[in-house]
RNA sequence: UGCCGAAUGGUGUAACGGUAGCACGAGUGACUCUGACUCACUUUGUCUAGGUUCGAAUCCUAGUUCGGCAACCA
């Protein structure tokens, strides 16, 4: 009940088309589809749409609506089945299910063709011998009318022969093209005799070489939403001026129901490229390793870096769907990734950078003491761990500054920090090797400072820290954004924008031993340091490698660098 | 020189003729065994010009700016 009040609180313009066309009784429900072609991997900018079909359907479940899944497999010469799967595996992660409703645009090859016969019939399509760019030169232009092409009056039993031929494959790809009879000079190009049906002597990864004519976007995307039953085709911007031709094919053919379709702007997040040629290179030319790196815009590159499913749905729902073609600043995907990581990641103590503590005044080398630390302040349920502290420790070098500045809460000669979950310990002596590095603080730690505050003096800094002894190690990686520029897409080359310290590969890095059990895909926050998720690809059992989601917050760091 | 669409703080998004609100960001402070989280406060906005109206972000007119469009891609 509250969830449906929130929805209709806050609904976005489609939200209310959809939800009036309920209510006035146009529609019995609310048929969407998200209609991927199978040529690449799905990036965050798919995530919005995604979100936006399954998440009407499931807003209308009480009146049966749903979601379609449906491959726009028109052009054999993209398209490959391991898409097909990866795809399917994205919108899986992101939390959204198309249960029975799996289609493909090639499932209607047969109905496709049979409408395009029709339209023949009826003079609305023809058969035209202009190549390629004979058809471009008489499209005219943005601001001159087109010319009709000379095949153009060809009749009707002429069309459906040489249609036919088409089909049996009596020309080369190319040599004719089935088009809509519509008006060569109409100020929307998109109306000026669209392509219906080209040559394709390709294999499909569906149908084989049962077809070697394909129909092209404009003609089987509308039909295949009227097919299925779609009530709300919803689909970006680019796509508005295709509208009037989708009309046009709906209202033109015996389709059992004419759709709407409904544009609204991409998500287009700031110092992210989300285009499918540019993530190609990438991955082609080896900038980043695969399709499913922690760099990369895709919904798989994002899930191994370990951006949770919810925090990405989070952000679709406070972009919004509107018509404005915004941008949205990644500030705002980082605030609902940290928002959800800091609600289910355990904590864990991780010591990236290690300098040895040993507490002087320890009872002896032997002795060991279990302290308790919570794994989530935030989930009740999460319970404690136990971590061992013996006289030897590791802690962060930057924890430590010999010469600190003004309202510096951490380590130096003669300060005093608390050992988080655990005692607090006063720096003594510092060690340094024969060039001057620090290399070991001499500490001693005050026996009444556990689970209490001392009496008499403020301790106003608690630093991570890990037992030296029995510390388990293992390489992290971190990762920042892997662009430099707000728009790598506006660069004249986005190599040039690349972030050279996206990756930082760092070794041997100090954890708890209980990271060592550590499983593929779990999220943890690695105290006063950031959320870190295991490498699903190359983690091994035992060997957990860490990637690096996105820093905490720091607002001590920001101040320091001012 | 064409057609279509869109304009609300730095960013995103509400307000459906009646107090311009929320989130993020930024800043200040409080709290703190995470300089995290949380909390409090602050900052900044209706593209412009006319008009209708008691009253306009909202309706009308004109302009400005931005985006998209000339694959046998989707």
């Amino acid at each position: 009940m509250a969830k449906q009040h929130e929805s209709n609180s806050k609904k976005d313009f489609i939200r209310e088309i959809v939800a009036d066309d309920i209510l006035s009784g146009k529609h019995e429900t609310a048929v969407t589809r998200f209609p991927p072609e199978p040529n690449g991997y799905l990036h965050i900018g798919h995530a919005k749409s995604i979100c936006l079909n399954f998440g009407i359907a499931q807003e209308h479940s009480n009146s049966g609506a749903r979601c379609h899944l449906r491959f726009d497999d028109t052009n054999p010469a993209k398209e490959e089945t391991e898409y097909v799967e990866a795809i399917k595996e994205d919108i899986r992660w992101l939390g959204f299910d198309w249960k029975e409703h799996l289609y493909f645009a090639s499932d209607y090859f047969d109905q496709l063709h049979a409408w395009a016969v029709h339209l023949i019939s009826e003079g609305k399509a023809y058969v035209d011998d202009l190549n390629a760019a004979e058809i471009r030169e008489y499209r005219g232009s943005l601001t001159e009318p087109g010319k009709e092409s000379p095949y153009r009056e060809r009749d009707v039993e002429e069309n459906l022969a040489l249609f036919e031929r088409m089909k049996l494959g009596d020309f080369t790809d190319g040599e004719k093209v089935l088009r809509a009879k519509i008006d060569m000079a109409h100020a929307n190009l998109n109306l000026r005799d669209p392509v219906l049906y080209r040559i394709l002597h390709k294999k499909h990864h569906r149908t084989g070489d049962l077809w070697c004519i394909y129909p092209t976007y404009d003609y089987a995307h509308g039909q295949s939403d009227a097919i299925e039953g779609i009530t709300h085709s919803l689909c970006t911007l680019e796509f508005e001026h295709h509208r009037p031709l989708y009309d046009w094919l709906v209202n033109n053919l015996p389709v059992p129901l004419r759709p709407r379709q409904i544009e609204f702007a991409k998500l287009r997040p700031t110092f992210f490229l989300m285009s499918k040629r540019r993530l190609l290179e990438m991955v082609r030319e080896e900038y980043v390793d695969g399709w499913d790196d922690p760099r990369m815009a895709t919904l798989s590159g994002l899930r191994r870096r370990g951006y949770p499913p919810a925090a990405i749905r989070s952000l679709c729902k406070t972009v919004g769907v509107t018509k404005f073609n915004s941008v949205t600043d990644v500030a705002l995907l980082e605030h609902a990734v940290r928002e959800e990581l800091n609600k289910t990641a355990q904590r864990r103590m991780v010591v990236m950078e290690p300098i040895k503590v040993s507490i002087t005044n320890w009872p002896s080398d032997g002795h060991v003491e279990m302290m308790s630390a919570v794994n989530n302040p935030e989930d009740s349920n999460a319970g404690r761990r136990e971590i061992a502290l013996s006289g030897e420790v590791f802690i962060e070098r930057s924890d430590f500054m010999e010469d600190p500045p003004k309202k510096y809460y951490r380590l130096s000669p003669g300060a005093e920090v608390r050992l988080r979950y655990s005692y607090c310990i006063r720096c003594e002596e510092v060690i340094k090797n024969d060039e001057g590095d620090v290399v070991e603080l001499r500490c001693t730690y005050d026996p009444e400072t556990l689970g209490k505050n001392p009496v008499d003096r403020k301790v106003r800094g608690a630093v991570h820290w890990v037992p030296a002894n029995e510390a388990f190690e293992a390489d992290v990686r971190l990762y920042d954004r892997t662009f430099l520029v707000e728009d790598p897409a506006a660069e004249d080359d986005w190599r040039d924008a690349l972030n050279p310290d996206a990756l930082t590969e760092l070794t041997g890095c100090k954890m708890e031993p209980i990271l060592k059990n550590a499983l593929p895909g779990e999220c943890f926050q690695f105290e006063r340091n950031g959320y870190f998720c295991v490498d699903s690809k190359y983690s091994v059992p035992g060997k957990p490698l860490f990637n690096r989601t996105v820093p905490l917050r720091d607002s001590w760091g920001k101040k320091q660098s001012k």
